[in-house]
DNA sequence: CCTTTAGCCTACAGCCTGTAGACAGCCTGC
DNA sequence: GCAGGCTGTCTACAGGCTGTAGGCTAAAGG
């Protein structure tokens, strides 16, 4: 009756993981993953503390595996080919697996997630580097295209952009035209 | 014994966006709020039809309110003036009312928020019209907006830049003085 | 007054979280 | 080859939330 099931810490964030692209992440639960690994509820505690605990585990490996996709799609570019490379990279993982883009976007303990979260801003400072911008004005640079992206992505995978026209793809291209342009004529500061 | 507590639509509303502001809109339960109430959870089943009729209706009071903020913010504004009126109306909305503005960023049925949801686009589309871009660009602009004051609103009230120099307010400063100048300066689409 | 309406109640079924303790399969040492 | 310990999964349960059913009573209208 108690036939191991092959549980471990690592299986069972991966499960999760793949929950939370397939119901989305707010519905990642602790009954929820039991039921898809055929597993009494119970039995998950031994693996991790409870449902917190569970999402920021996916939180967790999302941040690694955003950085992972960043570090290769910035690979070799620089410049608007980077600045490219980047933001289409961020947009195609956030399609691609939007549980994890969720996961992504709550605040998590420094603590745990920090190592993670901070590897994925210091790639895209490293793609704004070609545009030689001053030094104290890379963060700003940093923030906007942060944003923007974050932004935009969010509106289009909770499908802000549905009812209107024109497709976001267009918007995409159009909006890193202006990005681009936006950091290659960057303003002076004149507070 | 069941002396009336005087609830309708109305204030279980009006209760639920101020409980959303203080706990976050996604602590706002039905039971959460019959406790502030002081009521039993079933006897709000008569005015709402469970916890995400309730969030709707956060949401879709949410949106009208911003609306307004917008509205009041722009009058008598054009150009850079009523870009910085716009962008800084949002970030005080959120910021003043934090769990109103988180239920202004989650998927509502267009049917129940539509009007309140086109409001505030117009209100943008509005905005931007000093600028004299062209018509089929217009659409792209204010999605660039939206996406970046989204993106950044969204960071900030979430803490992602709490450990980091320098704050918010100044990123947001340069910002706002980096979407002036690319609206200005709005780059041809050569596709 | 007396009736009707409508608001709030209690009670309950069902699901989820998280804890405690029982029990079975696997590994280790001998 | 086997005894004993460990580890993983189980059942059982307490407590909280959702949403339904049906009862009771305060207020409104004739």
């Amino acid at each position: 009756m108690a036939a191991r099931a092959g549980l471990t810490v690592d299986a069972v964030t991966t499960a999760a993981v793949d929950l939370a692209d397939a119901v989305g992440f707010e519905q990642v639960t602790v009954s929820a993953l039991a039921r898809r690994l055929g597993v009494q509820p119970a039995s998950l505690y031994s693996h991790v503390r409870g449902t917190d605990d569970l999402r920021t585990r996916i939180s967790v490996r999302a941040l690694e595996q955003l950085g992972d996709a960043l570090a290769l799609a910035l690979a070799g570019r620089a410049g608007r080919d980077a600045l490219e490379a980047l933001v289409d990279a961020v947009r195609d993982y956030a399609r691609r697996h939007p549980g994890r883009w969720q996961a992504t976007q709550v605040p998590v303990d420094v603590a745990q997630a920090g190592d993670a979260g901070r590897r994925v801003s210091a790639l895209m400072r490293g793609a704004l580097h070609g545009y030689g911008l001053p030094p104290q004005e890379e963060v700003h640079a940093v923030r906007l295209l942060g944003s923007t992206v974050n932004g935009f992505v969010r509106i289009e995978t909770s499908g802000g952009f549905d009812h209107s026209r024109p497709d976001a793809a267009t918007s995409w291209r159009r909006m890193t035209a202006v990005l681009d342009s936006a950091l290659r004529h960057w303003p002076d500061d004149d507070t």
